[in-house]
DNA sequence: ACGAGCAACCGTCATGCCAT
DNA sequence: ATGGCATGACGGTTGCTCGT
């Protein structure tokens, strides 16, 4: 196990990696005992050059590096992963998943356990067609769970700044929704007449909706059928719902960048298993000709 | 040029999970 | 119990490719 030939993928960048292509497409060395071998990974939100490697050693050692910036981190199980970027998820040749955590100083341990994949059960008394439809599809284990799994991996908080513009369109029910109108302090037109049914006077109305959170909403009526909202109260409930929005559009962000990089590192995952498949093929065949030849001799 | 098909991305909603 | 966060699902938009 002295030999070492390294094969090299090439790829492109950052939104154009393909980890598994980069490694069907190589060869094994033609050496022995030769098990070690290169397969690119690039990590997302890096810059295309930032390429990243990973190596497979004799030992059946995972290494994972970038180009620049390179920091070690010896793992128990026999990986190296040699990282660069905080809160990466990798998946090691030992078929657990490895969760980063960069330090300052190099050789960082990290955790190493296994991945539990257990799939949630849904159960709901809610028969709406569209939550029987969802009870259809399974639902994966969240990321965050998996990490937790894992040991809590710190994800780093990166988030992206909000962005204005939100909309001002609040849903009162599933059949009614309207746009504000706030050039009126005390109350705004919201309801188009006859969406509701109402004698005169003041009426309290349920908002209904995730968005809204069950909130209640005091309105009037005109003798035009128009209904009105008190401002201040929709004006609250109306922040209060551009926040939430603006904060899952983050986290929806968030989410996919995560997601994303977790697929990403599954596909390396494969790329270095597969190239550890081929170097053991690769290791038994020469095992068995060096078998056979003393067998004859 | 144009429409169909497809993939990637985004915002929103619904819901599970976790901390308090 | 409740609020906040994370994420799956869904529908819409956009850009690209390909066939006509």
């Amino acid at each position: 196990m002295e030999g070492m030939v390294e094969e090299n993928g090439t790829t492109g960048g950052a939104g154009t990696t393909d980890p598994l292509a980069s490694a069907s497409s190589s060869t094994p060395g033609s050496t022995p005992h030769v098990v070690t071998s290169i397969v690119q990974l690039t990590l997302p939100s890096q810059a295309p050059s930032a390429q990243v490697q990973s190596v497979i050693q004799p030992n059946q050692q995972s290494v994972i590096q970038t180009a620049s910036n390179i920091q070690s981190v010896q793992i128990p199980k026999g990986n190296v992963i040699l990282v660069s970027k905080p809160s990466s998820v990798i998946h090691t040749t030992q078929g657990t998943l490895q969760t980063l955590q960069i330090k300052p100083e190099p050789n960082t341990l990290v955790n190493t356990q296994g991945q539990s994949c257990s799939d949630e059960s849904c159960g709901s008394g809610d028969e709406s067609p569209k939550r029987k439809y969802r009870e259809m599809l399974t639902r994966r284990p969240s990321y965050r769970k998996i990490l937790n799994d894992l040991g809590g991996a710190e994800i780093a908080d990166n988030r992206m700044g909000s962005r204005p513009g939100c909309e001002t369109e609040v849903s009162l029910s599933p059949s009614l929704s309207f746009a504000p109108d706030f050039t009126n302090d005390y109350f705004c037109i919201v309801i188009p007449a006859g969406t509701i049914q109402t004698d005169s006077g003041l009426h309290t109305l349920a908002v209904s909706g995730a968005a809204g959170g069950g909130a209640i909403v005091q309105y009037a009526a005109n003798q035009d059928g128009q209904f009105y909202v008190p401002g201040p109260i929709l004006e609250d409930q109306t922040r209060k719902r551009e926040l939430r929005l603006m904060k899952n559009r983050e986290a929806a962000r968030e989410c996919r960048r995560k997601k994303k990089e977790y697929i990403k590192c599954l596909e390396n995952r494969v790329a270095v298993l597969e190239n550890q498949n081929k170097a053991l093929i690769e290791e038994l065949k020469t095992l068995k000709e060096l078998y056979c030849q003393q067998k004859t001799e």
